[in-house]
DNA sequence: CGCCAGGGCCTCA
DNA sequence: TGAGGCCATGGC
């Protein structure tokens, strides 16, 4: 039913492309359906990770547009710039003095544990890691394991867990979906990729919070709808 | 105008 | 472990 799922998405809305960044001449992130190849692109996600938590991602863009003009993607530069001058650039995004710390305290994560070391910790340690920085939750924690070091981790999130809860799945904690994934679909980065994609996709457009079940593609499957 | 968006931390049972 | 308050902007 998983796979069946994921077909039926896939069908309806094609490859998402996903994540969306900004290649080296661009200020704009944009889905490119390839994946990041340096450590300023995967900067950038992990920055879009953080920025992204409970905000429409098109706020994101905006913010991601303001660090992109002053080449902020940059652990480096992130580091010595000033709260006020980060939680400024950053403010379309919402939560913009959190998020500002938070950037921060990333930044300086990876200042300590470079990229390109971190890509070489086996997946299960990588988790770890990222779980005990603060500000980084297993969501976030997820997106960046998949979307900037293409681990094999399924990603979780509000709209996942709407999607399954409406189907009629019964796991409902953050560890018990993401099981329900991992055990039932072969780890494999560019599905999950795809998967997580497709689920925002369906959530913002069919299963939103007053759902729009006329054409969901799920319909005849969704235990809310039948 | 109200509602909502690709969460996570903290506090308190 | 889980519920509730808090953080905040911009699109519709």
């Amino acid at each position: 039913m998983i796979r069946k799922i994921y077909l039926l998405l896939y069908k309806k809305f094609n490859s998402q492309g996903w994540w969306p960044f900004t290649l080296e001449n661009e200020l704009h992130p944009r889905h490119h359906g390839i994946s990041p190849r340096n450590d300023r692109e995967r900067f950038e996600i992990i920055i879009g990770a953080i920025l992204t938590q409970n905000t429409n991602w098109k706020n994101v863009e905006k913010a991601i547009y303001n660090l992109n003009k002053e080449s902020l993607a940059d652990i480096k530069k992130i580091k010595k710039i000033s709260h006020k001058k980060l939680a400024s650039l950053i403010r379309p995004s919402g939560y913009y003095n959190q998020k500002a710390e938070r950037l921060r305290i990333m930044a300086e994560f990876l200042s300590r544990n470079p990229i390109n070391r971190l890509m070489k910790v086996g997946i299960e340690k990588l988790r770890e890691k990222l779980l005990k920085v603060k500000g980084i939750g297993p969501e976030t924690a997820d997106s960046i394991l998949l979307y900037a070091f293409n681990k094999p981790i399924f990603v979780v999130d509000a709209y996942t867990k709407r999607i399954f809860q409406r189907i009629g799945y019964k796991e409902k904690s953050y560890e018990e979906l993401q099981e329900l994934f991992m055990s039932n679909l072969e780890k494999d980065t560019k599905l999950f990729n795809e998967y997580h994609a497709l689920l925002v996709e369906l959530g913002k457009n069919y299963c939103r919070k007053k759902p729009d079940c006329k054409e969901c593609p799920l319909a005849k499957l969704c235990g809310k709808y039948n």
